[in-house]
DNA sequence: GTCTATAAAGTGATAGAC
DNA sequence: GTCTATCACTTTATAGAC
């Protein structure tokens, strides 16, 4: 693991914890272990390393996708392990930084959103299919892009109040989500 | 209207529009039409009159809903309201900052959470209230809690993709959310 | 109650030695 | 590639005149 990765992977940690804004680049060099000032020979920009968690998290939560989806028979299934590995991303058990790309968003610059789009949309896309499948197939009530905001939305507010260790599974939340999302058939 | 009420109601504007960080005493100062310095004669810190905007908001909100709840006959038509007021409440046609008690949290000493609390109890209390009766008659499917987290998540992020003057109205989406919520009966 | 001026602390980023 | 030292700037908050 290079110097650079480390960096991201800390980062990536202390961003999710205290927020982009609230953390320092001398946070972030005294949990790798060196001084603030010698980040800027690996990334010119305290954004770019925020850029750099970006694009790792969201690439690894897609290779995930990528490999677990086509094993797959149904829509119903397909759905609900796609609700599953985003809940997963976002309780960071999966890359490191996923809900940044949504909660950090505003503190980019645009040359930094242009960067990042290209990789927000094919993960957009992977969720767009499944949702027109199962629109198709009656699956799902409600029209399916406002149904991919509300659950966005409700993945997203999963971590301010889900307790991993608490009453409730994470595959229970998954059944709420799925229930939830679709018609009882 | 006071000098102290102006400055709760163009902060609340700022706070919602560019967030509580990168909103700066001196943003306030210029919006009221004052110097930053003259804001201290009012407030003792910013972080009071976040404090304030959060407080008047979620008082203003629980008002409404007092006043229009108990015209309601049924449970399914005070849930469809309930969902309704958190909406506008949230998309800032009600109150000036509700969704800064949600977004902002993170950002208060924990006096200031301790001083909101109350506020925010009495606030869930009364969805609390309506999931519970939702429940015992069958109109919702899932736990009742982690249903109110769910339909939380989905409005608070609203504001980030939803457009007012778009091709979806405020009451299509009201219904799309308490599709969403119900069980269809 | 507002102004001007500034204190005190923290920020991202840079320079140059090693 | 890391260190020390520091620049240039921004931030919240205060002091004292009016």
């Amino acid at each position: 693991m290079t110097r650079r990765d480390e960096i991201v992977r800390h980062a990536g940690e202390l961003f999710r914890k205290k927020g982009y804004a609230r953390t320092t680049v001398r946070d972030i060099g005294e949990k790798v272990g060196i001084q603030s000032g010698s980040l800027f020979r690996h990334f010119v920009s305290k954004e770019e390393i925020l850029l750099a968690v970006m694009v790792k998290s969201i690439d690894d939560v897609i290779a995930v996708i990528k490999s677990e989806l086509p094993k797959l028979e149904t829509t119903s299934e397909r759905l609900r392990t796609l609700i599953r590995i985003e809940l997963c991303a976002i309780l960071n058990q999966l890359g490191e930084g996923f809900i940044l790309s949504v909660t950090e968003w505003d503190y980019l610059s645009d040359d930094g959103k242009a960067a990042i789009a290209p990789h927000v949309e094919r993960y957009n896309a992977v969720w767009a299919d499944i949702l027109q499948e199962a629109q198709t197939s009656g699956l799902i009530r409600i029209d399916n892009s406002v149904l991919r905001e509300l659950l966005r939305g409700a993945t997203r507010h999963v971590p301010a109040w889900f307790d991993q260790d608490g009453p409730i599974s994470l595959d229970q939340l998954v059944d709420a989500i799925f229930e939830m999302a679709t018609v009882r058939q």
